[in-house]
DNA sequence: AGATACTCATTTGAGTACAAACGATTTCCG
DNA sequence: CGGAAATCGTTTGTACTCAAATGAGTATCT
């Protein structure tokens, strides 16, 4: 399955917020920035474990295996260093969650026509079936999450997740510190 | 290590987005927050990744083991009940985590006065030495990582955030005192 | 006291996840 | 043509992660 979050404190500022910020008063923080990121990772977290625990174990599908579903049904058949990359994991990650859905007959595999080297794979009929059940569930699962927002703060919040992702995802190579 | 983020797509709406949207049109999907929801995982895992590779792995700490010790830090010897919980994780995940930093000298366990079955858990002089030299750097990465983002957007998202977090974690029973 | 129920941490088993090493292929370039 | 370099998926080794089972210890009830 998956990992799990902090549970709890998500009052106004939470309580384990100002705990935190009693207890270092006295270095010099920026605990703006270390509260938006807390609350970055931590929503991060929630949100695939509600995912998986509320929908996926139904399917009986793992985050990871439900990602790599729904990229082949999104971009079809796929290389599988494409697909890894879409699905946000390694080759070699990819090379486990295929056995195992390769295993339940979701997706097949298709040789290169030309390169022995490379693989491509696909969903079978199966797989369509299912994506295609799971998919609409996961969607009003999404919708439920950010309930609590304006469509307008939904947008508001994409946007500002995007700020942060191309900052710390830039940073792979262009190292500082 | 950790997992891997899908690099790219973070430009103003992202052109994956729209290849999605293009691909998904006839179904009734909530794109809203698909996008929203898409996002704050992305955001999450990517800025586990980036501490982990621009930070933690110059000191050989994994995401779990730096969040043990800060929370050690912070609150002090614990119970590992406690601990896990602050920590997000569960506490079979702790033991394991323990074995590693308690080989490595920076926690030690104390066992409870009366009750057998308990255990704390604190940092030892030289855990106590690494986080004080880690977490001001790891503060510092905070801050470049929303660096795009005004003060008052940076609030602002750690307050969706917290909402969302809030309708999420529901399955978890769990006041926050 | 003795049996039962409960509550902790730990172990187990399966899956996820990474980096790095590997083997099979293909491409590059002389 | 032929060897070196690059590329691709897979394997390997280590660590994290969970749920569920287990083991150790404590509490309750008669």
């Amino acid at each position: 399955m998956s990992r799990r979050i902090a549970s709890s404190k998500a009052t106004v500022v939470s309580q384990a917020e100002r705990d935190i910020r009693a207890r270092l008063d006295d270095h010099e923080l920026d605990f703006t920035a270390m509260s938006a990121i807390s609350n970055i990772y931590r929503a991060g977290s929630a949100v695939r474990n509600h995912m998986e625990r509320s929908l996926l174990a139904d399917y009986d599908l793992s985050w990871v295996a439900f990602t790599v579903l729904w990229v082949l049904w999104i971009w079809g058949e796929q290389e599988t260093g494409h697909v890894a990359v879409e699905a946000g994991i390694t080759k070699g990650t990819l090379t486990g969650v295929m056995k195992t859905l390769q295993a339940r007959k979701l997706i097949k595999r298709i040789p290169h026509r030309d390169d022995r080297r490379r693989v491509s794979i696909g969903l079978t009929k199966a797989g369509v079936r299912l994506i295609e059940q799971v998919f609409p569930e996961f969607n009003t699962h999404e919708t439920l999450a950010v309930s609590a927002l304006t469509v307008a703060e939904q947008h508001e919040l994409a946007r500002l997740l995007r700020l942060v992702l191309k900052r710390v995802s830039s940073a792979n190579h262009d190292e500082d510190a």
